[in-house]
DNA sequence: CACAATTATCTCGACGTCAAGACAGATAGA
DNA sequence: TCTATCTGTCTTGACGTCGAGATAATTGTG
């Protein structure tokens, strides 16, 4: 395996994905793990992201999962209504799980549920004027913390990131529907 | 807001994000939701990479967070052997939930537990040889579709791209000690 | 018009994780 | 040495998610 110039930039720090990669380059030099220095960042980034985020939501007395919800409905436009099932394709999560979200945010008043009119199987979920305030106020603090998170990065190294990871992206989005 | 020229490349495909971006444009003009493009991809990205680890390793009988103690073991080299505390910091969970993961492993007879014969409050874990043989066919197999996930991209594209990534991570790796 | 297949939502039990705290042993200062 | 503090591991209870399946309404076919 010819990994000698596989390496990282001089210059570069070192992170955590650094140390596992030369790890595994002395127990099994036999492997080529170099997907390791992608999709290792990836994962990890995700995982330090998660907490970023419940603590900015800490701040609104939000959970993620919460917060998941009410933002699919608010993207969604006027009146803010959604029907379990398509808050569930938004979300990824199973229909088991947003039948609890939904009980629980309609508890704390920031959802409300009503009869489908045109489907009597159906369900739509709306948010309340409470709800919508809530989520408005998070979504704007979280894209402060995010824009922070990103400011090592210049403007055209950020469209560059992005552009390699909707690569890495589109094959997922293509064929996959999410959980039911 | 100027995002007139913040958009994506002409030619490239259109992904779940993009159309999330252009949702929240519609709904809340007034707000640059750029980051958007780069996070939410990350986060997206690992919930895929996660479905798609679930998958390989389910060929090998293992569960996710089976092959993630399993591979921390695995990686420090002979004689395979950690700490509980030096597992749950490689993994990033708490140490109840440690706990209960050596339990099980140990009854599928993946790991030992062993007293610390240096420190009596410690214990040390060890890989079986059942243990060795079962994480290295399943990371050989993990790697083997990790590659394939990244054929979209050229080498040095990779190398771009964990460079970038590399620069967001830094922060976090340093600070953070993980939980405990 | 009836029947089968499909769609939408909810119910329930099992599972893995976390957070807090219990407990034993180690360590350092008085 | 005695005591306070720290460290390492385990215990417990609550919680959110999943997966399977139940129920009910709609749609499509003959």
């Amino acid at each position: 395996m010819t990994l000698h110039h596989a390496g990282r930039d001089a210059g570069q720090p070192i992170d955590e994905v650094d140390r596992l990669v030369a790890a595994w380059h002395l127990e099994r030099p036999d492997l080529d793990v170099e997907p390791l220095q992608v999709l290792s960042r990836v994962s990890r980034l995700a995982r330090h992201l998660d907490r970023a985020r419940r603590a900015a939501f800490a701040e609104h007395d939000l959970e993620t999962w919460e917060f998941d919800v009410l933002t699919a409905l608010r993207r969604s436009g006027e009146p803010y209504e959604l029907s379990p099932g398509a808050l569930l394709r938004a979300t990824l999560v199973t229909s088991g799980t947003m039948t609890n979200r939904i009980d629980r945010l309609a508890a704390a008043g920031l959802v409300r549920r009503r009869p489908d009119p045109e489907d009597r199987r159906g369900v739509l979920v709306s948010l309340t004027e409470a709800g919508r305030v809530r989520v408005d106020g998070a979504f704007a603090d979280l894209l402060r913390r995010e824009r922070e998170l990103l400011a090592g990065l210049g403007k055209h190294e950020q469209q560059a990131l992005s552009d390699l990871l909707r690569t890495l992206l589109v094959p997922f989005d293509a064929t996959d529907t999410g959980a039911h």
